[in-house]
DNA sequence: AACACGGGCAACCGCACAGAC
DNA sequence: GGTCTGTGCGGTTGCCCGTGT
């Protein structure tokens, strides 16, 4: 058998909560913690159920939360966002510290697809609608959509709407475009062959090749290719070889930076850094990319991964 | 003043997945 | 290894309130 009952088949209270219930919730929580939220409603002597209580602590009651209207930049970030990650509220509500995936998801569906709208740009596909207007609601073409963390039109524009910077982006496009298949399979070669020496593989030479396909296969299919991968190599390499969170993590750096840099950019009173010119920002933005994929160097054993290839390569 | 309508928002629902037993 | 629960997530619903008629 499994674990003790959820909250199922106990009387329990639906709609909106009372200050009173707001209250109860936040002690038992701010003096006991999080604990198992099925146990919460019980021991906070509350008529609600655990995924209630769950729900309510992280969109209204959780410390730290951001109350009020988003600002422009917040909502730029969001489009941004949502060009890249699509509808992964979680995701983006990450990216934007004291705001929830309800909160962003509302503003989204309310009001931000909207602005879009009236602006000409499809909300689901980003691109610019065309005069018809009749495929307004029509999903991507079917052409599979790609990670492309610097898209050339809309994104280049919030990033450096200086607009003087066409050639840095073009280089950083180019830098980082998804690659072919062929190109892959060739990079990944490239990268053993030339780590034979060391006898190790270096992860940082083909990381943006292998990070691109693998958010490319997990937006189009909804198969998470490189955590499954992780998975495969993390229990046959061992966590001391390989740490696959610590890759994760590099994996989002350079597009964290990016966020920080273009809020940076346009909060410049906010204690940070002033970018005074598109030149120094490109320099920035250059430098946190550099340094995020270098760092991102991880000695793993060459047979072992080769055998790992070799044996059960992803289909694309 | 009464009603209809629409926007904004909080909360619920259902599903998928991980983990406990 | 199978079953069941807990949790997290995205989609959807429904309530509240402001505005227009």
């Amino acid at each position: 058998m499994g674990r003790h009952p959820c909250c199922a088949k106990q009387k329990v209270r639906k709609g909106l909560w009372s200050p009173e219930e707001d209250e109860k919730l936040y002690n038992h929580i701010t003096r006991f913690g999080i604990g198992c939220w099925s146990s919460v409603p019980k021991q906070a002597g509350l008529e609600r159920c655990g995924k209630s209580c769950r729900l309510r602590w992280i969109n209204y009651l959780r410390p730290g939360l951001k109350r009020g209207n988003f600002s422009p930049q917040e909502e730029d970030l969001i489009v941004s966002l949502h060009e890249i990650l699509g509808n992964r509220w979680s995701q983006i509500a990450a990216q934007l510290p004291g705001r929830t995936d309800n909160e962003i998801k509302n503003l989204w569906n309310s009001s931000l697809k909207k602005k879009l709208k009236q602006r000409g740009i499809n909300p689901i596909a980003h691109k610019q609608l065309r005069e018809t207007g009749a495929q307004e609601e029509m999903p991507r073409p079917d052409v599979k959509p790609i990670f492309d963390p610097f898209p050339s039109s809309e994104y280049q524009a919030a990033m450096d709407p200086i607009g003087t910077n066409a050639n840095f982006y073009h280089q950083l496009q180019q830098t980082y475009r998804p690659l072919e298949l062929n190109e892959f399979m060739a990079k990944f070669d490239d990268s053993l062959v030339s780590s034979s020496n060391s006898g190790y593989w270096n992860y940082g030479e083909a990381l943006y090749v292998s990070d691109t396909h693998a958010i490319q296969e997990s937006l189009n299919s909804g198969i998470n290719w490189n955590c499954n991968r992780a998975a495969q190599m993390s229990s046959m390499l061992g966590n001391e070889v390989l740490n696959w969170s610590s890759f994760e993590i590099k994996l989002e750096s350079p597009l964290q930076t990016e966020i920080k840099t273009y809020e940076q950019r346009l909060n410049p009173c906010q204690g940070l850094q002033r970018v005074e010119s598109s030149e120094e920002f490109s320099s920035c933005l250059t430098t946190s990319l550099s340094r995020d994929l270098s760092d991102a160097c991880l000695d793993v054993s060459q047979d072992e991964l080769a055998c790992e290839l070799n044996r059960d390569f992803p289909s694309f």
